[in-house]
RNA sequence: GGUCCCGUAGCUCAACUGAAUAGAGUAUCUGACUACGGAUCAGAAGGUUACAGGUUUGAAUCCUGUCGGGAUCACCA
């Protein structure tokens, strides 16, 4: 039992002692109490002034007696208004923290044998051009938040759905036929991904070349595009593809898994991985069957040119194409295939789509077909759905070459990283091995943070000298503050030193302090919350909290230095469980935080 | 045009889902120093929470309208 529902539990038995009510417990809201006021936690009365018939002061003042002599661990109170501030014995603090101390998962919760299992699907690439600063929002929150759901308790399969079919890679496949035949990875030293990608910006090159020539020759541009031999041969390839023509198909083969290559190497620099992948050239032909037994069924209908729709204007949505006139299938399709792949695949409880907030439209109506076609999950689907990166300068636009490529970004961050350390002299005493670990960890601890500290569904603008920063709300300032905690603890064993794993004597605590424990105690509730309500951010902003106290703490004393020894002891404790509870919670975005940097 | 999301200090973000004087960082200004790691600390200044109504003991938060920004409304994925 936390100290929250300590509370909250005396409230009730107070409301309905005093003023024979009866309420949920659950419906009791006590809240911390601001800085600027004394006491641990909050209880706002006014909602209760009914049932008492008295002023708020006097009400608050009731309850506030009936707790200080009922529940023990309540050691005093304040009434400010309607605010009644309950203060909580140190004992309490002393016993909470005591009780982490001896906890080595500390805030994190196995997963049971029944415990229920979440599908997580994030990353979602398209296989012809590599990964931007976009999908990095993507990959981090999908990654981050399947660490955290596995922290509450559950069982998380990690997925991958890539889009590996379509007239975008036959795009690149065509270019690299009659542009650049014969060139690989190995030849041109290039990763496999952006190696297709110049393709892909190639066949758009010359595509539109074709177009203004055309154009030039007296055709408009509806006339040029229909003439066009370029998309013409794209479209033909696709054709051979979904015919299953053996060149086409090699090529396809050879091409994607020079992209695969490069994105494996993308994801594992990123620290994110997948238990299980699919590909829509494996399930877009479920798809296409689920379509046409819904047809069947009578769910869905024909046009005369043999398009398959659906009719969704009783649910206030519009009319939605399944399949094209030729019988082949679109996105949304083979998000029908592929949920039926994976129902069948795994006994799914919950199922996640980290998928950007454009598509909201799309999973509105994924989730709608689902339920008509039978799957009675359908109607609970989760679409994680976050906002858009820019970045100081705008918006991204492909066309104008303002993308930021993943790989790219991420250099380029840890070598921001090795610049600012080693102009510190930070990384002298380092072996070369050493710095090239610690300005790693600092450089995508910088980005991953940044990212993953703003909430979600905003859109966000990302600045990466801002990230970078040793100070404010940043992933450095955090690893930084671990890594001076470790320092402490070194320098304590050096000095023979040993740290107790509990504290049974408890000093005097100051309001620093408790402010300290009460953080660290509440640890467990913050990964629930984030847990429940999908969100990151809100561990982000918890560590920040808890280190940002930390720092103020550390300033103002000197730990080793403390003359008693009990006192002294006590803050090493403290410290200690601190630095426990951060490298757990960065672990659960995705962070690594170094002993020394 | 229809639907959905957003609008908080100069800038980047918070605000425990309706509570106390709306908080941090950053930038700016004023101070402090023989340092358990100065990658520091203290302080100042900065706000009509886009605007106008409404509900409520109480609103950045809920409702209505207006303005501004974004997304989506493809036989693209």
């Amino acid at each position: 039992m936390n100290i929250q529902q300590i509370v909250s539990s005396g409230i009730r038995k107070a409301l309905e002692a005093l003023y024979q009510l009866q309420i949920p417990e659950s419906q009791i809201q006590v809240t911390k109490t601001k800085k600027e006021f004394e006491g641990h936690l909050t209880f706002v009365v006014f909602p209760y002034l009914k049932a008492s018939r008295k002023n708020p002061e006097e009400t608050a003042r009731e309850i506030g007696n009936y707790l200080q002599e009922q529940v023990t661990e309540i050691s005093g109170f304040n009434v400010i208004n309607g605010f009644l501030n309950v203060h909580v014995a140190p004992e309490v603090w002393i016993k909470a923290l005591n009780e982490i101390s001896a906890d080595n998962r500390y805030g994190i919760v196995e997963a049971g044998d029944d415990a229920p299992l979440v599908m997580i699907e994030y990353s979602s690439p398209n296989t012809n051009k590599p990964l931007h600063l976009g999908h990095m929002r993507n990959n981090l929150l999908g990654f981050s938040l399947a660490e955290i759901k596995k922290a509450a308790g559950n069982k998380v399969v990690k997925t991958n759905l890539v889009n590996d079919r379509g007239i975008h890679i036959c795009k690149s496949m065509l270019a690299w036929k009659k542009k650049g035949e014969g060139v690989t990875p190995e030849s041109s030293g290039k990763k496999g991904d952006h190696l297709a990608g110049d393709f892909y910006v190639l066949f758009d090159r010359c595509y539109k070349a074709e177009l203004s020539d055309l154009q030039k020759n007296g055709l408009s541009k509806e006339e040029a595009e229909a003439k066009s031999e370029w998309m013409s041969e794209a479209r033909e390839m696709l054709r051979k593809w979904e015919a299953g023509d053996l060149e086409t198909v090699a090529l396809w083969e050879k091409m994607n898994s020079w992209v695969y290559a490069g994105f494996d190497e993308t994801y594992k620099k990123m620290g994110v991985d997948f238990d299980k992948i699919y590909y829509e050239s494996q399930t877009y032909i479920d798809g296409k069957e689920k379509v046409l037994e819904g047809l069947r069924k009578g769910i869905f209908y024909k046009k005369e040119d043999q398009s398959v729709w659906a009719d969704l204007t009783g649910e206030g949505l519009d009319h939605k194409l399944l399949l094209r006139g030729d019988g082949t299938s679109v996105y949304m399709t083979q998000d029908i295939g592929t949920a039926k792949q994976r129902f069948d695949d795994y006994p799914i409880n919950e199922m996640i789509y980290v998928v950007g907030n454009e598509q909201n439209y799309h999973f509105q109506v994924l989730s709608v077909l689902l339920d008509k076609l039978g799957f009675d999950w359908g109607k609970s689907l989760i679409h994680f759905s976050y906002g858009m990166v820019e970045l100081p300068e705008g918006k991204m636009k492909s066309r104008e070459g303002t993308v930021v490529d993943a790989d790219d970004l991420m250099a380029e961050m840890i070598r921001t990283a090795e610049e600012t350390s080693r102009e510190l002299g930070k990384l002298d005493e380092c072996t070369p091995e050493e710095a090239g670990k610690i300005i790693e960890m600092i450089g995508m601890g910088a980005l991953k943070y940044f990212i993953l500290k703003v909430d979600p569904r905003k859109n966000m603008v990302f600045n990466p000298k801002e990230s970078i920063d040793f100070n404010g709300n940043t992933g450095p300032f955090i690893q930084y503050t671990h890594a001076r905690i470790c320092s402490v603890l070194r320098k304590a064993a050096e000095q023979n030193i040993a740290i107790p794993g509990q504290i049974s004597n408890p000093v005097e605590l100051s309001e620093k302090e408790e402010n300290l424990i009460r953080l660290s105690v509440e640890f467990p509730q913050i990964v629930q919350e984030a847990s429940d309500e999908c969100n990151p951010a809100l561990i982000a902003n918890y560590i920040y909290d808890l280190v940002k106290e930390y720092n103020q703490f550390y300033h103002d004393y000197s730990i080793l230095r403390e003359e008693k020894t009990d006192v002294k002891l006590f803050r090493l404790m403290l410290s200690r469980n601190i630095a426990k509870v951060i490298k757990t919670g960065m672990s659960l975005l995705g962070i690594d935080v170094p002993q020394r940097m």
